[in-house]
RNA sequence: GGUUCCUUGGAUGAGUGGCUUAGUCAGCGGUCUGCAAAACCGUGUACGGCGGUUCGAAUCCGCCAGGAACCUCCA
């Protein structure tokens, strides 16, 4: 592997070089969705970006276990109902069970994952499935001496943590502001400082989804399952944990400290961050009630949408802004990247036909393969990738039209490279415009070879009529130098 | 109030101390074409404001303005 990756570690706040702690293998652990609700644009962006990080990993030759959770447990909403769980809290309005709820929610993730062409984990653990390995972990930070019980309720010491790690060293916090700025919640009179946060919580009488446990019949604490099943799948030391930049206080802080305050030692060496999807300027969220979900962009169905969007067009939106900066979703930037993939895929689908080779080719291309790795080193750097795919679209293009050579070898090459950073790495698939099915393709064909002779003999009524009918049925016609290009 | 970060041409969105243009979408002009579509060529000349460092900054530093995320579950 000559390659050197780069990424930015949110703890040293700057590029690293990546080296794994195992190498070959590398550990990957990226939070996953609460399962409550449908997912939305937001959900699809840490899903995408480490997916990247999933597949470039995996190119570069490293075995990784990629681990991403299902949270169906454990996390308080603070609002009338204190305290609490907010799966079960939707089961109650909807008079089903938890795990029903977890279900059909998390069915409809995994379709909606699959749609945007992001690969499963290795493993996706359920927080509901780890009630013994979360209180294990609860255990040994209490055994170490950083946690305390309180009425039933285990509570992480912040400020004897303090005293020999650092509380606040990811989000740049400090913790003599955390203790005034901390928001009174249920439990708070429990709690020794403001800034502690719970480990274990005892369930209310109406609270429906608890398990025993050494101190009460309970729950686990908000963060615990990250750390607990993190752990578990990838060692007391891993390489790589993502998710989204929302996450970084409380909640990765607080991993950090359980994992230092049981372990006894960090456990995390990259921590990545993808930046939010906002929608006119302002966090597309749950909370602020302004997200629209995959299954409305898919189907068009949201005021703020003008027509349906394929999930790849999703994706390639995606792609086309850095990770760690926000993108902006609008109507109209999502049809101008809608037209840009289309363009883009178009190439692609003239450079797996282009056969006539030339002696030499006028265009640079053996570079290419190198500045797409190149880009992708430097802290995944998509749009750069893209970029250079649209470079290389260009003369594809002119080639296609006659206007440029290519030699036999270096239409290999670009063959090869294109399949290997649209398709596996950056994970865009080819549109399936019903070519597949043989016979109907040959139907088409024959009625665009019989409008091809139409018009070598200027029977332009039977050419555009030809055309105009096939229009109608919603397929675009494209003539070539000799020939003819459709798609549905 | 605190922490972290951002501010680039009509839109979007990269990047860098000078050498060279990001790319995409839209626009304009042209080539090609029976027409259309597509494609290709050309074109815009940007880096929030004010100072400072420097031979030279949009890129480094400071201040100001505006915006965002987090400080409560959130991707």
């Amino acid at each position: 592997m000559e390659t050197k990756l780069t990424i930015y570690n949110s703890l040293s706040r700057r590029k690293e070089l990546f080296v794994p702690l195992h190498a070959p293998h590398v550990g990957l652990y990226v939070c996953g969705p609460t399962v409550y609700g449908d997912g939305h644009l937001g959900h699809a962006r840490p899903a995408i970006t480490f997916d990247i990080l999933f597949r470039y990993l995996t190119h570069l030759g490293y075995k990784v276990r990629y681990v991403r959770n299902i949270t169906d447990v454990g996390h308080l909403e603070h609002d009338a109902d204190e305290g609490e769980d907010k799966i079960a809290k939707k089961a109650c309005l909807e008079s089903l069970e938890p795990m029903e709820v977890v279900q059909h929610y998390t069915l409809r993730y995994h379709k909606a994952m699959e749609r945007l062409n992001v690969l499963p984990p290795s493993i996706e653990p359920h927080a509901s499935g780890h009630i013994i390995e979360q209180i294990q972990f609860v255990q040994k930070i209490l055994d170490a001496g950083y946690a305390y019980v309180s009425e039933g309720s285990v509570y992480f010491d912040v400020e004897k943590y303090n005293k020999k790690y650092h509380y606040g060293k990811l989000s740049g916090r400090n913790i003599d502001e955390l203790l005034e700025t901390t928001r009174a919640l249920d439990g708070q009179s429990e709690k020794r400082r403001p800034a502690d946060f719970a480990l274990w919580k005892k369930a209310a009488p109406e609270h429906i989804m608890h398990w025993p446990s050494p101190w009460s019949e309970g729950f686990p604490g908000w963060h615990l399952e990250c750390s607990a099943m993190g752990t578990k799948y990838l060692g007391e030391e891993f390489d790589i944990h993502g998710g989204g930049m929302d996450l970084m206080f409380p909640h990765h802080e607080c991993e950090i400290a359980q994992s230092c305050a049981a372990l006894g030692h960090e456990s995390v060496k990259y921590w990545m961050h993808n930046n939010m999807v906002t929608i006119n300027g302002q966090k597309m969220g749950k909370s602020l009630g302004n997200f629209i979900t995959l299954d409305e962009f898919f189907s068009g169905t949201h005021p703020l949408l003008s027509q349906p969007f394929a999930p790849m067009t999703i994706r390639f939106f995606i792609l086309q802004a850095h990770y760690r900066s926000t993108v902006d979703f609008s109507n109209d930037a999502l049809i101008s990247a809608e037209r840009g993939f289309a363009r883009l895929m178009e190439a692609y689908a003239r450079l797996k036909k282009l056969t006539h080779a030339a002696e030499t080719s006028n265009g640079e291309i053996r570079t290419l393969r190198a500045r797409c790795e190149e880009a992708m080193c430097d802290d995944l750097n998509t749009p750069i990738v893209i970029s250079h795919l649209f470079d290389a679209a260009k003369f594809i293009n002119s080639c296609a039209d006659g206007k440029a050579t290519v030699s036999a070898a270096d239409l290999k090459e670009l063959q090869d490279v294109f399949r290997l950073f649209i398709e596996d790495i950056l994970g865009l698939q080819v549109e399936d415009n019903g070519e597949k099915d043989d016979a109907y393709r040959k139907a088409v064909d024959l009625l665009l070879d019989i409008r091809l002779h139409a018009k070598q003999n200027k029977d332009w009524a039977t050419s555009d009529r030809i055309r105009n009918e096939l229009t109608a049925l919603g397929f675009s016609i494209k003539d070539t130098k000799d020939g003819f290009e459709w798609s549905l």
